[in-house]
DNA sequence: TTGAAAGCGCTAACAT
DNA sequence: ATGTTAGCGCTTTCAA
């Protein structure tokens, strides 16, 4: 590996000057450093990175830790993330949590082992420990999932200024749930179920919220019909057997709000096995658009989140942050933004 | 932030035994190791992996580098490669090239700064450019497409031995190509077009390979209609409506062989647009299976590629060739693994 | 404007 | 078995 030295050697300076010239710095003599690029290039020479870092205490990368890859809302995600961290010079390291507490822990160590420059995550639960990151003073902007009090250096002790530790952007999921669930109502369905995440999921739980409140707004009463799984296909097949299969047929449900797009595939899964026709015999709305819900039959009526903008903002956010604790900017207040859902009305919530 | 010399101080050792203590050393007194652990647990002591990784020269840390992240296929890739890394102590770091050279570069360079413990890359070209990964000794593992010759450290020369260079796992493309046009013969449609990628992307090249191959081996003379775009729904969108709008009747295909998934999507709009239905006035047959395949209507053939797979394999020979590198092991032959695709007839290829 | 040298936090070779 | 110390390659004072 050619290092600072050889090309120092090479350029006949010294390897401050190399540097120096390597990073643009104003006070060198322009002739030298060409002379230190020829130099440069002459030998393939490429700094090392760590040595930067160690030395600068700090890196050009973000982490941007989500809780499914193959979650359409969290590739639309990265995009914007990515798009915002390439135009301020910084890289994004994806981090797929996976649904797992674990590995989510794991990929958080690293973020903070590797010192990277500033972190996106979604969260598996509100119980996510960032309070390493937040000590060590790396920046945070929480997406899509709240995130309970920071717990402080003791234990047992939470910072009362936990709030203004990170920024966050989420989405109006409550609402948007209970526009979808009203929607179904409207459309003539009577029986609507809700079909969606685990317990610890905070996004579950919203969204479950405005399945809930809609129902208790509801001019005729409705009786709740629930059930619950990962937030993934195979999690909504099983929890729409659940409720497809109750043994009274009154507690069957005639439509079903889906939480997120992944389980709205599992729940297609249940509703063919059972010879049920979407649109027909079973109205459905999905939390989350998907690019596949125009294509499928019926298409998908859906509440669409604005994710490329998410992470746009939460990248705008944290570029900021990272640029005010370098001191190389104005230190924003503590943002909290929530960005509004669509009902995109397709034919899967209309009775046919 | 914590350092080593501050648990030292605090277990009341040496910063050396700290550090051996905390490595997992044999030589050191077990109820030294207690005290140092608790210790640092006290202090809420976090090694700094900068330093670590600059005096240990390497990294727990794998790189994967895919064309499109929201690209369900490399989603898929990603999980096998994610599994097989947690299960060998490495972490993966999704960097998602977006099918921009430029952006693959970036990746590939901090990559290389970074000092990652290996790299596994899908290139967007052969002629991407990894002769500084290899020059650096990274251990690379490529998939899903071909690398051309490595350059050497002078410009215009290559490496005789660059297929040594790195292990791959890729999969049979041009059979599977080949295999998806015979089908949609076999199954009546006569004027199988083909909608595949861009010039530079060998797979792009490969299963239109495979769609000419079938076609030449046809009882009857088939005139080859062949249109390109990019990898993206938008792409194979552009490229049906180029097909589909072709000014002679003759000369616009009655069945298609799209290149990928996502271009699957787009060819699915254009087919609307142009009230087309599939399955009865267009055969339609996709490489690559992608979860909403079964479900848009008609159901969608596939040739399904073994996707997770392809990232478990990946992984295991990467592990295999970094613990090589350090000496750890067997330096293992040069694999050039090639895994087989299947055909998944479901309806969009039978005439109705 | 340039160079010499200190040190970022850690691991490992060497000394005890 | 434990401690002392020399670097890993770089950036950035400080001195010239």
């Amino acid at each position: 590996m050619v290092k600072i030295g050889d090309v120092a050697r090479e350029a006949g300076v010294s390897i401050a000057t190399v540097s120096r010239a390597l990073n643009n710095h104003p006070t060198v003599n322009p002739e030298l450093v060409d002379r230190v690029r020829e130099a440069a290039d002459r030998l393939g020479y490429r700094p090392n990175g760590i040595a930067r870092n160690l030395r600068r205490q700090s890196t050009d990368v973000l982490a941007l830790v989500i809780s499914d890859v193959s979650n359409p809302f969290f590739t639309a995600v990265t995009r914007g993330v990515e798009d915002v961290a390439q135009r301020n010079g910084y890289s994004v390291l994806l981090c797929n949590a996976d649904e797992q507490p674990e590995k989510e822990a794991t990929y958080l160590r690293v973020a903070e082992q590797e010192q990277v420059a500033g972190v996106i995550i979604s969260p598996h639960s509100a119980g996510t420990d960032v309070s390493r990151l937040v000590a060590a003073g790396i920046p945070l902007t929480v997406i899509d999932r709240p995130l309970g009090p920071v717990a402080g250096p003791r234990e047992g002790e939470t910072r009362p200024d936990a709030r203004g530790a990170f920024d966050s952007v989420m989405v109006e999921s409550v609402g948007g749930a209970r526009l979808a669930t009203e929607h179904l109502l409207a459309a003539g369905w009577v029986r609507p179920g809700c079909i969606t995440g685990p317990l610890d999921a905070a996004t579950a739980e919203q969204r479950l919220a405005g399945y809930l409140a809609a129902l208790g707004a509801a001019p005729r009463e409705v009786q709740p019909l629930v059930a619950r799984g990962p937030f993934r296909q195979a999690g909504g097949r099983a929890a729409a057997a659940e409720l497809l299969d109750a043994a009274e047929p009154a507690d069957r449900p005639d439509a079903l709000f889906v939480a997120n797009a992944p389980m709205a595939l599992g729940v297609l899964e249940a509703v063919r096995e059972r010879g049920l026709r979407v649109g027909i015999d079973l109205g459905m709305v999905v939390f989350d658009d998907a690019p596949w819900a125009p294509f499928i039959e019926p298409a998908m009526t859906v509440i669409a989140q604005p994710a490329y903008r998410i992470g746009e903002r939460a990248a705008e956010l944290l570029v900021a942050r990272i640029r005010a604790a370098a001191g190389a900017g104005p230190v924003p207040p503590t943002a909290q933004e929530l960005l509004t859902t669509d009902l995109v009305v397709r034919a899967s919530s209309l009775r046919a």
